[in-house]
DNA sequence: GTTGAGCGTT
Protein backbone atom coordinates (compact mmCIF):
# COMPACT_ATOMS: atom_id res chain seq x y z
CA UNK A 1 0.00 0.00 0.00
CA UNK A 2 1.77 3.48 -0.73
CA UNK A 3 0.99 6.07 1.67
CA UNK A 4 1.37 9.70 0.87
CA UNK A 5 3.30 12.20 4.18
CA UNK A 6 3.08 15.57 3.61
CA UNK A 7 3.89 17.98 6.07
CA UNK A 8 7.56 16.97 7.53
CA UNK A 9 9.91 18.93 8.58
CA UNK A 10 12.63 19.45 6.38
CA UNK A 11 14.70 17.79 8.45
CA UNK A 12 13.27 14.20 7.87
CA UNK A 13 14.79 11.36 6.15
CA UNK A 14 14.01 7.84 4.72
CA UNK A 15 15.20 5.89 7.52
CA UNK A 16 13.41 8.20 9.82
CA UNK A 17 9.67 7.63 8.06
CA UNK A 18 11.02 3.85 7.52
CA UNK A 19 11.04 3.77 11.53
CA UNK A 20 8.30 5.68 12.30
CA UNK A 21 5.82 2.97 10.31
CA UNK A 22 7.68 0.04 11.58
CA UNK A 23 5.93 0.66 14.53
CA UNK A 24 2.79 -0.29 13.37
CA UNK A 25 4.01 -2.52 10.15
CA UNK A 26 6.08 -3.81 7.61
CA UNK A 27 7.35 -1.23 5.59
CA UNK A 28 9.03 -2.26 2.24
CA UNK A 29 9.84 1.06 1.13
CA UNK A 30 9.70 4.92 2.57
CA UNK A 31 11.14 7.45 0.77
CA UNK A 32 11.14 11.15 1.09
CA UNK A 33 11.28 13.32 -2.15
CA UNK A 34 13.84 15.65 -1.90
CA UNK A 35 13.98 18.47 -4.62
CA UNK A 36 16.21 17.64 -7.38
CA UNK A 37 17.70 21.01 -7.98
CA UNK A 38 18.41 22.08 -4.76
CA UNK A 39 18.58 18.68 -3.09
CA UNK A 40 16.86 19.82 -0.27
CA UNK A 41 13.93 17.89 1.67
CA UNK A 42 10.33 19.21 -0.28
CA UNK A 43 8.91 18.17 3.41
CA UNK A 44 6.80 15.19 1.97
CA UNK A 45 7.64 11.50 1.27
CA UNK A 46 6.39 8.34 0.57
CA UNK A 47 5.85 4.85 2.44
CA UNK A 48 4.76 1.66 0.92
CA UNK A 49 3.68 -1.23 3.08
CA UNK A 50 2.83 -4.58 1.82
CA UNK A 51 0.18 -4.70 4.86
CA UNK A 52 -2.86 -2.97 4.07
CA UNK A 53 -4.33 -3.28 7.69
CA UNK A 54 -0.53 -2.12 8.92
CA UNK A 55 -1.00 0.49 6.53
CA UNK A 56 -4.25 2.32 7.17
CA UNK A 57 -3.42 1.39 11.27
CA UNK A 58 -0.29 3.70 10.60
CA UNK A 59 -2.30 6.14 8.64
CA UNK A 60 -4.39 6.63 11.10
CA UNK A 61 -1.93 6.84 13.93
CA UNK A 62 0.69 9.07 12.42
CA UNK A 63 -2.08 11.53 10.69
CA UNK A 64 -2.33 14.50 12.21
CA UNK A 65 0.78 13.07 14.48
CA UNK A 66 2.71 16.23 15.88
CA UNK A 67 6.31 16.29 14.48
CA UNK A 68 8.98 18.72 15.13
CA UNK A 69 5.86 20.86 16.18
CA UNK A 70 4.20 20.40 13.34
CA UNK A 71 0.89 17.52 12.10
CA UNK A 72 1.90 14.66 10.14
CA UNK A 73 -0.13 14.75 6.64
CA UNK A 74 -0.34 10.87 5.98
CA UNK A 75 -2.75 9.50 3.66
CA UNK A 76 -3.26 6.90 1.01
CA UNK A 77 -0.75 7.84 -2.01
CA UNK A 78 -1.92 8.39 -5.39
CA UNK A 79 -0.32 5.33 -7.93
CA UNK A 80 2.86 6.70 -9.85
CA UNK A 81 2.16 4.82 -12.82
CA UNK A 82 0.04 7.43 -13.96
CA UNK A 83 3.50 8.66 -15.88
CA UNK A 84 5.05 7.50 -18.75
CA UNK A 85 7.36 5.42 -17.55
CA UNK A 86 10.28 5.21 -20.33
CA UNK A 87 12.93 2.36 -20.04
CA UNK A 88 15.73 4.73 -21.20
CA UNK A 89 15.21 7.92 -23.90
CA UNK A 90 17.81 7.54 -26.82
CA UNK A 91 19.38 10.82 -27.06
C1' DG B 1 22.67 27.89 7.31
C1' DT B 2 16.82 30.21 3.35
C1' DT B 3 11.13 27.80 2.28
C1' DG B 4 5.68 25.43 3.64
C1' DA B 5 1.30 23.67 -0.40
C1' DG B 6 1.72 19.53 -2.00
C1' DC B 7 1.50 13.30 -4.48
C1' DG B 8 7.39 10.88 -6.40
C1' DT B 9 12.64 8.88 -9.31
C1' DT B 10 13.54 3.53 -10.20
Amino acid sequence: MNIYVGNLPWSVKDDELRTLFSEFGDVSAANVIMDKFSGRSRGFGFVEMPNTDHAETAIKSLNDKEMGGRSLRVNEAKPREERPQRSHQKH
